[in-house]
DNA sequence: CTCAGCGCTTGACCGAAATCAAGGTTTCGG
DNA sequence: CCGAAACCTTGATTTCGGTCAAGCGCTGAG
């Protein structure tokens, strides 16, 4: 079972950057007023269109952002041209990485994206000075990894058909963090396409859509226009991700 | 390609914990003289058999640990059985998740291994206390992190052939960290079982077995009593790896 | 409106790895 | 030294998912 965040809600953040309003896992909610007026007078919003490339393979990273709303997919390729996606982050997770200048992944929005963008070096440097701040980041990095491990464990052991509906069952729980954990259904646009699911799950496109028909056929979920999901039972579901 | 370690030999450590002597990447470099010695008093180092399961599922954590030698496997496991090993531990890592009462993963003996052991309360008070500590668990966390993501890469879009190649030449890299990165062949023991290594590539037994038998065949590796390898060429093995 | 392009689905066939089965090798206790 | 158990290899067969191919249904430009 994917993690669930536990620490999205944590009411413990007493004010917000000004630019980019975001709480949670975000990174203001770690500084005291001075740093984020510094920040703010430094960081900015952005529009993002789907498909846009935001850090790429290799390159220097010179800024850190906070994703406000939308999707961001994280991926790594073979030379070959085989793709892999290694991680999805939702709003307000924290884009960046921290001690290395150059990255080893690019990122891409999967959907349209909003961001709030900050320089490397002003963060960094807040960094040394704010406990805070880092320790929201080592909650943020430990709660990402234990994702990776998860998702390792759908790739390396699951079936197709477990590993769509583990995929399902993932972003249901992701794209509304507001929503009730408890509920026992949900419904969802889908923020990645057939390809872009089938590089998150190791799968082709031809066999994504085969087990999405599967599950649609067989009642567990209902789809409008490709992208619209509804899943009335997510026991239902989850009895099919391999538990 | 496997990340390699960089900061192992960070040479700018002034102290060492008493029962565990650990540089590198351990926690007792991060600590100052008075925290060191309060650690020392609750620390104790312990000889591990392979296959002693050191924190099962679900299991509550109360201590943290220093690898001092030896690999531990970090596993999860499917209700049905099916497992998947989702890391591997080489000295000097540190063992533990931080800010969670309970574990999401196993963590067992691969070889035998050595351990120095601290109660969970002792490191989690310094950890409030001294801001390096956190720094040294975020880095650690994220090369941790870069590592899984790799390693997804090879769950989710390599061959057979392609994996056991990635898995051989991770071990060479990790296995004796002060050899030069730059060598152009390495020779170590294998610290999995087949039947481990089929966990950790999300692969069968037999096709591990028949993947280092083409390797041998094809004058790739030599291996010795099953355990022990010779790579002539790591740059051959990498070729064979997927890039 | 028409048509091109893209994303998705479906079908037929194929192949890499799983499964099933047998036998070899190493290790270790007695 | 013998025998059992654990581990590993090899072969035959099956199967799941990949590949190749065709067609559908939006969507947007002209």
């Amino acid at each position: 079972m994917m993690t669930v965040r536990q620490d999205v809600h944590s009411a413990d953040i007493p004010v917000l950057c000004q630019s980019c309003e975001a709480r949670h896992r975000g990174v203001c909610g770690a500084l005291d007023p001075d740093q984020l007026v510094a920040l703010s007078k430094t960081s900015s919003r952005h529009k993002i269109e789907p498909g846009i490339e935001l850090i790429g393979d290799a390159e220097a990273i010179d800024s850190y952002s906070n994703v406000l709303s939308g999707v961001v997919k994280l991926t790594k390729g073979l030379s070959d041209g085989r793709q892999q996606i290694v991680g999805l982050q939702f709003a307000p997770d924290f884009l960046g990485r921290p001690f290395k200048v150059e990255s080893a992944i690019n990122a891409e929005a999967a959907t349209a994206v909003s961001l709030c963008t900050f320089p490397k070096a002003t963060i960094d440097r807040m960094m040394k000075e704010s406990p805070e701040l880092e320790h929201r980041l080592l909650k943020q990095t430990l709660n990402e990894l234990d994702d990776a491990r998860e998702w390792m464990v759908t790739l390396g052991r699951k079936t197709a058909s477990e590993k769509v509906a583990s995929f399902l069952l993932m972003i249901a729980r992701n794209i509304d963090p507001t929503a009730d954990p408890t509920a026992k259904s949900a419904t969802f646009d889908l923020p990645l396409t057939r390809a872009d699911i089938a590089d998150f799950l190791g799968l082709t496109i031809e066999t994504v859509s085969r087990q999405m028909t599967r599950l649609r056929t067989d009642g567990v979920i209902r789809i409008e226009n490709n992208r619209h999901v509804t899943v009335d039972s997510l026991g239902r579901l989850e009895r099919r991700s391999g538990a």
